[in-house]
RNA sequence: GCAGUGGUAUCGAAGUGGUCAUAACGAGCACGACUGGAAAUCGUGUUGCCGUCAAAAGCGGCACGAGGGUUCAAAUCCCUCCCACUGCGCCA
């Protein structure tokens, strides 16, 4: 979500974007925008104008009514009474020329609003361009990508030797796309999250616990209408969504808030069961639970100065390979390109695990700056040290999800015995094990 | 879920169709005066959005929980919805 006013100011940038992101398709609207905000604001100013010459006749009647009350010498009477008559005339000629310029300006309005959700936010300089995910750019290894000398079967099998998983259940009583988790594997999941959030509220985070379902307006300040078709859970009959993410309900916790200077930046650490209904994903590593409509996931969230929001970028998106670190998985950073960048972001990266069955790095975190795209959309301001309202910034990145993560967990630690090693700082949330031995093969 | 009460600026609160709603009154906050310094006291200032403007000032429009309606004119009357509090009911 742009400015108006910068769109108005800077076409040619807000085009030469659009060309970066691949999207030519839109380059239209930038031009129509800028006319129909034209033809908005010449309504408004012309209504603006029937409407001030309303306001004075209309509050020169309450003065003459007071007077006819007083007033008992009929002549007199009906002078006032001829003037009242006269004002109600000239405001009542300019009715329907005002109502129409109204309509004129609303619907202009409405229309301009529609493309300026759908123009894409000005991108990072930092990011690489491209057309699609195929462009994006690794830019950095941590630890070294080990391959054993042992197979090491899909994750769910791995889970079943634990009988940690029932996926058959799962698709009799949700559907595909839903799990149960067992045992000492559903017990990892937790330490898994409980780490993650004790890890963030060691690095000054506070944790939350947000609403799980959100109102319709919250969701369209916080994702794109595409993000929202693809993802979003409604509920029947309500104004309600199941969030797909706790960063819905955490931004959206500052929907029409002014915050003081002093209490920027907010940082919080949020748990959430995060619904999504995935669709068009499909294919052969996507099964088990790598994709599904259901997970958990602790999060971070920051709402900042506008100056301050590319330094939290790049503490966010450490604190995530710092965290997959300390539990021995080697990670890679990768940019996101132009093309594969959503719309209402500036700039984003995943943080991917090291898979070594696949022998490639998968998804397990995404860092994102989106400028002030969610902050105009939700009226999150902050007022600075001149007292002058400013958009802040928001940011969010994964701490981590758990069903995801656990493939990375598994598959890293996995011995040539079956059994699966616990990371040192997870094992005082598994009951101090160190090791998972499996129960048959 | 039912009933009652309420929603006006940073907070409390007055205002029940016009004749000072940006909003009385009280508090808070900022600045200034007084003081050796402070308290107290006194004075001044203190909503946001949009438009106009290069910008500021100024001017105009809009906003009294949200959205509609009646009217020349709505915080005030009517309708729908939301939220909070209290009581009852139900329920982890």
């Amino acid at each position: 979500m742009l400015d108006i006013k910068f769109v108005r100011e800077n076409p040619d940038a807000v085009k030469e974007n659009i060309r970066k992101k691949f999207q030519n398709a839109k380059l239209p609207l930038v031009d129509e925008a800028i006319a129909l905000d034209a033809e908005k604001r010449a309504c408004q100013q012309e209504a603006e104008q029937l409407k001030a010459e309303r306001n004075r006749l209309s509050k020169a009647n309450g003065p003459l009514f007071g007077q006819l009350k007083k007033c008992a010498d009929e002549a007199q009477r009906s002078e006032i009474q001829a003037q009242i008559d006269a004002n109600n005339d000239a405001v009542k000629a300019d009715a329907d020329r005002m109502a129409a310029l109204d309509a004129r300006a609303e619907a202009a309005a409405e229309q301009l609003n529609k493309i300026m959700l759908v123009i894409p936010q000005m991108i990072d300089d930092a990011v690489p361009i491209g057309p699609d995910d195929s462009a994006n750019v690794e830019v950095q290894r941590f630890g070294e990508p080990a391959v054993p000398d042992f197979e090491i079967p899909y994750h769910t099998a791995i889970m079943e030797r634990f009988d940690g998983i029932d996926m058959d259940a799962a698709g009799r009583v949700s559907g595909n796309g839903f799990y149960y988790l067992l045992g000492d594997i559903a017990r990892m999941h937790e330490a898994v999250l409980a780490y993650g959030r004790d890890f963030m509220i060691d690095k000054g985070f506070t944790y939350c616990i947000p609403p799980f379902m959100i109102h319709g307006n919250v969701v369209e300040g916080v994702m794109s209408q595409t993000d929202m078709d693809g993802m979003m859970y409604k509920i029947e009959g309500e104004d309600l969504y199941l969030i797909g993410t706790s960063e819905h309900s955490m931004i959206g916790r500052f929907i029409d808030q002014i915050l003081p200077a002093e209490k920027l930046p907010q940082t919080l650490t949020s748990y959430s069961p995060c619904f999504r209904k995935e669709k068009g994903a499909h294919g052969i590593e996507e099964r088990g639970i790598y994709r599904i409509h259901q997970f958990e996931k602790q999060e971070m969230i920051v709402v900042c100065r506008p100056e301050e929001s590319k330094a939290w970028y790049d503490r966010l998106w450490q604190f995530s390979v710092e965290l997959f670190r300390s539990l021995d998985i080697p990670v890679r950073q990768l940019e996101c390109c132009s093309g594969d960048l959503a719309d209402l972001k500036c700039r984003s990266c995943d943080i991917e695990a090291w898979s070594p069955r696949q022998q490639k790095y998968f998804e397990v975190c995404s860092c994102s700056n989106l400028g002030d795209a969610q902050a105009r959309r939700l009226h999150i301001r902050y007022k600075d040290e001149s007292g002058k309202m400013q958009l802040c910034h928001t940011l969010n990145n994964t701490c981590v999800a758990p069903p995801r993560m656990l493939i990375a967990l598994l598959e890293n630690n996995l011995q040539a015995d079956g059994s699966v090693k616990i990371p040192k700082v997870l094992q005082p949330y598994m009951g101090g094990k160190e090791v998972l031995v499996p129960l048959h093969d």
